[in-house]
DNA sequence: GATCTTTAATCGCGTCTAACGATTTATTTC
DNA sequence: GAAATAAATCGTTAGACGCGATTAAAGATC
């Protein structure tokens, strides 16, 4: 048993659901399947019912996850009194589009203030061409970019995902008719295309 | 942070020795090292200071070791109450009219057995008269029956459901051509009514 | 009632971790 | 100064863990 494994067990049972919850730890749902196995085998009884494809707590699921909140909450104290230097406090100026910000942000600021209480987070939107030199010059920390070419010398670039460009139109519009689209249908079109991205 | 980490530094504080903690936790004092170098850096602290050859706990380890004591306790009593030595043993013995038996019970019965695997459960039987008698000998443990009445004086009562009443007749029988029965059409027929309930 | 979606379980694979044994370094003891 | 003891470090390996793809089954939708 160990407090991942709880961990993932406390979220699974929050929100009743193995996918959900992977998405809530940024894991695969199969992981969250086999700590749960794993835990379930320890203890040697099931911790939930899947009942069709609804997933509900046993009776000893509930009273596990009374200790398992504990155990969680306790880790999250220590984490606190102890953790990055007496507090992790001040404030973090983050720079996300507002395409990638109304997606992913909300659950990224909910986990970040629960393990940063004491950390105002700055979120502002702003277009690209100043990007580089308020990272330079320490105005934001930190920026989250959809972009194609990645070549910044002083700033440290992870890639974090990759995501798919889709063809929009009106259904009227002449090229919706077509199955298929091609590079040279969209010479003569006027695209309206994200312009901070 | 992991519970294994934690409980291999309780161990080292208890014996202020990583060798020792090794004998006592069965690995390789490398082994306790990395664990508590891991713990140390996660948490950006020292735990031990390692004056020459020997080990004390520093304040920060102090205050991690009340934490790492309880969750320690904890995840034995999480053991010890749902292993199956202290888990729910013996048996069940409870009444159910075979109506309801046969409706309700074989998902009732499966989710309890998964529930407690120990636990044998009895289901029997028997007619409303020796019901009384029989829970107040504790021949049975439990009852669930279909009544009107309920007033037991030495029993625990608990409705759980109500359940509607339905007139079933052959389809050649007289009153199956009406639209509706009266009650008054019932005086003259015989009834088959459950026995026991 | 047939098809599409959704969801958890399972499998195979790659990677990362954690434990090990051997060795090194440092301190105490004699 | 030599021997003994104890923690740190290093390189290796087995196992755990996470992932993606696939499967199976239950709902939803038409």
């Amino acid at each position: 048993m160990e407090i991942r494994q709880l961990k993932t067990f406390v979220t699974v049972a929050d929100v009743l659901s193995f996918t959900k919850a992977s998405n809530r730890l940024n894991m695969a749902q199969s992981s969250v399947s086999a700590q749960i196995k794993a835990l379930e085998e320890e203890l040697d009884l099931k911790l939930f019912d899947r009942i069709g494809r609804r997933v509900v707590l046993t009776e000893a699921g509930r009273r596990l996850y009374a200790y398992a909140r504990r155990m969680d909450e306790m880790t999250r104290e220590i984490k606190s009194e102890f953790s990055t230097a007496q507090y992790a406090q001040g404030a973090l100026t983050v720079r996300v589009p507002e395409t990638i910000a109304s997606v992913y942000m909300p659950s990224v600021v909910e986990r970040f203030h629960t393990d940063h209480p004491k950390v105002k987070l700055e979120l502002i939107n702003c277009s690209d061409e100043q990007l580089r030199e308020e990272l330079n010059t320490g105005r934001i920390d930190l920026a989250f970019l959809l972009t194609d070419s990645i070549h910044f010398k002083e700033v440290n670039v992870v890639p974090l995902k990759t995501e798919k460009m889709v063809l929009v139109s009106g259904p009227s519009h002449p090229l919706a008719q077509q199955p298929q689209v091609e590079w040279d249908n969209l010479t003569e079109q006027t695209l309206l295309l994200p312009k901070t991205d």
